[in-house]
RNA sequence: GGGCGGUUAGUUCAGUUGGUUAGAACGUUUGGUUUACACCCAAAAGGUCGCAGGUUCGAAUCCUGCACCGCCCA
């Protein structure tokens, strides 16, 4: 074995191992009680980034779990064909390498470029998660596009269309004017801008009088169709009823009083303009106002804007309205003016409120189960705090603009008659109109949202609406690991889904991972350049290193600060274990049966045996319910602290007395509790590091039946017999952990005195009980090695023959002959000091003690321990004072 | 404007239902070529738990208010 942990070729060895021998795949027809999880697809344009390396860790730490406690795994990956990010991407290429744009083509031909492209670059991703090492079943990979997943997608839009739960309507929708498609909600991001409020004089028609009324966007004023006042705002009562005209338009347009005008806003009075903003458009409805639309669908203005400013792009033509406006003295006063301001997701450009007819999904019926399932628990949220976010939007939940005006996506099953535009939605045209008879008709041009395909990932992946046996087997899954970002957009509508459809919540549990930030502090972005590439990192440090230190800086629920020196933290325990285990190997062959020390004693055993074997099955059970609780954080910890503190920093150096010193038999005794804590704690790290331990559990030559510690059994606790049998008691640990800081109160005595390790030295121990010696002297080649002592004597009658040092320790005290170099000032001060500290706890407890009402409320065992404690600590203070005097 | 989260050692974070001396990692200091590991070992220093009140025998933990940082929604 090489002196360092090298991860490349491990990794390299075992991923298409694991996967030619099919550990991966899951079977439909197994007798184990399934397990699945469906991955949240990724873009198939996308690259992996550390959100993807996160979520998918911690998928496939419950996939691996699960497995090994003898589930029927079923992980099922792919990747969804993100319409706008996908067909943008495309012509941005087309654009730049052939001067074409999707029009040139033609719809067809631009459908084919799309696929090619796909083809060539797409599912990249999919490659680069095997770099990581996640154990997706690659058999079933899936593609929102492909044909079954698109069968699903025309059922469910039937299914709602009949149901009356899907409409086309004219309603304001977010136009994004780059991608020159609708938008739903969800897709618009608010940006915090500095912009201004421009104050517009609108003369009354009969010159009386002029109205100010304040916008943020003057050049929807062509398309204003009304000013509105609240009718209780006692300014503009006279004005009502009158009329202005409208500047630059010639317009004559009323002034209405409407309840939603704000009269503190400006200078109360608002123009209408309700072709152009929800609100204004809600106005507009209920006075029955002209809609009056200004844009083309490219953001720039139309014939109806006017002959001056038809053709100008959005900002141009609030510039030219600016300057027409100035020169008639039409601009009372521009204020500077902070707004939120909706931007598109995937243009990056400030979206448009345009009047449009689109498809719509109607919420209402199927948010209601949906947020009665979370709310009764039927799906728990990890953690629970977004269960407030995701009851808010349930409950004040409005229609889903479904309608994408794009070629890429799923295309609208409704036919157009030629002959009268009567509506048919269903699997194919109609032979005939029903209406007219009229034979020719045209498929609805636009495309749906991807996440109404995605929303019905959970099963339509199992081919439904057929009824096949992976779908009645594998559905509902059980954990959904994802990002909040997507808690309306994904979770909660295929929770709906899932109720609408197969009348079953889709999954179980569902675990909400953190937000990945720099070092800094700052969001990852490709403008920023902070976002590290994982398979740089992973190539770097080893995919393992990568995944135990994500999972080690994750709290739950909050944001992580990752940067790629973090990941030393997974290197540098990937490389301890390697040499754990290296040393394990120098000392020979494996003696009996590893996996069950049952048929030993606790006479075969010292008590630093015991020690690691009780904490081993603590380890255990803390291990269990860490994974069981998705605390995934502390998972790592336990396993790290375990492995680091507890065995290499205790247990192994205590062994290498015995190894190196002891008699056959006593060596065979800790090479198989050695053995069997390895082969334990291999098993309890591996769904978080799978190839390491994958190769030191051959190499330890622990594998048998399983062949592979993926299908290793998951680690059962001791029985309490067993465990009293060998006395790795609770009991028997505490005792274990006070010589611990015996050893280390005479190692800090040592430091003080600067000896280092290679000189030995005589220690004396005298514990305070004839019970403590016989414990003591039990493992004296133990202790005499921990302490880097030549030699251990425990006795409970020394009397200290001249300057010594003192380590006074709960357990007793040692004393550390150093005839020559004794340095008394130095050794009082010590001791003044532990002193000083001791009185400091005694005063307390003594304190809490002396107060009655403390012993009269406090429970009584709480009482107890604080007796048990003051009685502790004068003891160990009385030993201290002692020494102090011995010393003066 | 409404909601949520955070504020603990130089830094990044733990801290269960209130109850022994508030922990860890990294960093710092001191010492160490101990035959697994310098991607290491040993030891040490370092904290009025954001601020102000309150409840309680007892508060980092519960309650109220405030400040600052961040996110979501309108």
């Amino acid at each position: 074995m090489a002196k360092a942990y090298s991860p490349a070729e491990v990794e390299a060895k075992w991923y298409p191992e694991w996967e030619r021998r099919g550990y991966f795949r899951a079977r439909a027809d197994s007798a184990k009680k399934p397990y699945t999880i469906v991955i949240p697809p990724p873009n198939v344009t996308g690259m992996l980034t550390l959100g993807h390396v996160l979520n998918n860790t911690l998928q496939d730490i419950l996939i691996r779990f699960e497995k090994m406690r003898g589930r029927e795994v079923c992980w099922v990956p792919g990747t969804d064909h993100a319409g706008i990010a996908t067909q943008s991407k495309v012509e941005a290429h087309l654009r730049e390498t052939e001067k074409l744009t999707r029009y040139d083509l033609g719809r067809e031909a631009f459908l084919q470029r799309v696929w090619q492209w796909k083809e060539q670059y797409g599912g990249t991703i999919i490659g680069q998660l095997r770099r990581l090492g996640t154990a997706c079943d690659w058999e079933r990979e899936r593609f929102t596009l492909e044909p079954a997943l698109s069968k699903a997608v025309e059922e469910t839009f039937i299914r709602l269309y009949e149901k009356g739960l899907i409409y086309k309507g004219h309603r304001i929708i977010n136009w994004c004017p780059k991608s020159r498609t609708a938008l739903s909600d969800e897709e618009v991001f608010y940006k915090e801008t500095n912009g201004k409020l421009w104050y517009f004089r609108y003369p009354l028609m009969d010159g009386s009088s002029v109205v100010t009324v304040a916008t943020t966007r003057p050049e929807t004023m062509l398309g204003d169709t009304a000013v509105a006042v609240n009718p209780r705002d006692p300014r503009y009562a006279r004005l009502l009823g009158k009329t202005v005209r409208l500047p630059l338009v010639n317009r004559e347009i009323p002034i209405i009083a409407d309840e939603f005008v704000d009269p503190a806003f400006g200078t109360g009075a608002v123009k209408v303009t309700p072709a152009h903003d929800p609100n204004d458009y809600e106005i507009g409805l209920r006075h029955k106002l002209p809609m009056i639309n200004v844009m083309n669908d490219d953001g720039t203005m139309n014939a109806d804007a006017g002959a001056e400013f038809d053709g100008l792009d959005r900002y141009a033509c609030r510039k030219a309205v600016l300057k027409r406006m100035e020169e008639q003295d039409l601009i009372e006063k521009i204020e500077p003016h902070v707004h939120q301001v909706g931007y598109s997701e995937r243009g990056d450009v400030p979206v448009e409120p345009r009047l449009s007819e689109q498809w719509f999904v109607r919420m209402k019926p199927l948010a209601e189960p949906a947020l009665a399932a979370v709310l009764d628990g039927r799906v728990r949220f990890y953690p629970d705090r977004w269960v407030k976010t995701y009851r808010h939007w349930m409950e004040n939940i409005k229609d889903w603009c479904i309608s994408r005006q794009l070629w890429w996506g799923h295309r609208i099953p409704a036919y157009y008659c030629a002959g009268c535009r009567h509506v048919v939605v269903g699997r194919s045209a109609p032979a005939s109109c029903p209406k007219c008879h009229t034979q020719e008709f045209h498929q609805e041009e636009d495309v749906l949202d991807t996440w109404f395909s995605s929303w019905l990932w959970p099963f339509s992946v199992f081919d439904w609406p057929k009824e096949t046996p992976d779908l009645k087997r594998f559905y509902p899954t059980d954990t959904l690991v994802t990002g909040p970002d997507i808690i309306f957009f994904w979770v909660a509508r295929m929770i709906m889904a899932g109720l609408e459809f197969r009348g079953e919540v889709p999954f179980k549990d569902v675990y909400f991972t953190s937000i990945i930030r720099d070092d800094k502090g700052r969001k990852m972005s490709k403008s920023l350049k902070n976002s590290p590439d994982p398979l740089d990192v992973i190539a770097t440090y080893g995919a393992d290193a990568l995944r135990f230190t994500m999972v080690y800086i994750s709290p739950v629920g909050q944001d992580i600060r990752y940067s790629n020196e973090k990941c030393e933290i997974g290197r540098n325990f990937a490389n301890k274990l390697w040499n754990s285990a290296r040393f394990r190997l120098r000392q020979g062959e494996r003696h009996g049966d590893w996996r069950d020390l049952s048929d030993l004693t606790a006479a075969d055993l010292r008590p630093d045996d015991q020690w690691i074997l009780a904490r081993l099955n603590e380890t255990i059970r803390e291990v269990t319910k860490a994974l069981c609780e998705l605390r995934y954080s502390d998972l790592s910890r336990l396993l790290y602290e375990f492995m680091w503190n507890d065995f290499c920093d205790w247990y192994l150096e205590s062994a290498k007395a015995v190894l190196y010193e002891g008699d056959a038999k006593a060596k065979a005794v800790v090479l198989r509790v050695f053995d069997h804590v390895m082969g334990v704690f291999l098993r309890l790290l591996h769904p978080v590091m799978p190839f390491v331990t994958e190769e030191l559990y051959h190499h330890l030559g622990f594998v048998g039946e399983d062949g592979s510690i993926m299908c290793a059994a998951w680690p059962e606790p001791m029985t309490d017999d067993v465990q009293r049998k060998l006395g790795a008691t609770p009991e028997l640990a505490t005792r274990v952990a006070a010589k611990f800081e015996l050893i280390r109160q005479v190692r800090n005595v040592r430091a003080s005195y600067v000896i280092p390790p290679a000189t030995k030295i005589a220690v004396v121990i005298v514990p305070g009980t004839e019970d403590l010696v016989r414990f003591l002297a039990s493992d004296s080649v133990s202790l005499q090695a921990l302490m880097y002592a030549s030699s251990v004597t425990v006795t409970n009658r020394y009397d200290a023959s001249g300057p010594t040092g003192v380590a006074v320790a709960p357990m007793g005290t040692a004393y550390v002959p150093l005839a020559d170099i004794i340095d008394i000032p130095g050794e009082v001060a010590r001791l003044k000091k532990q002193e000083t500290e001791l009185r400091g706890f005694l005063q307390r407890t003594q304190g809490k003690l002396e107060n009655e009402k403390f012993v009269a409320k406090a429970p009584p065992d709480v009482v107890e321990k604080e007796k048990v404690r003051m009685a502790e600590l004068r003891e160990q203070l009385g030993r201290v004072r002692e020494q102090l005097k011995a010393l003066s």
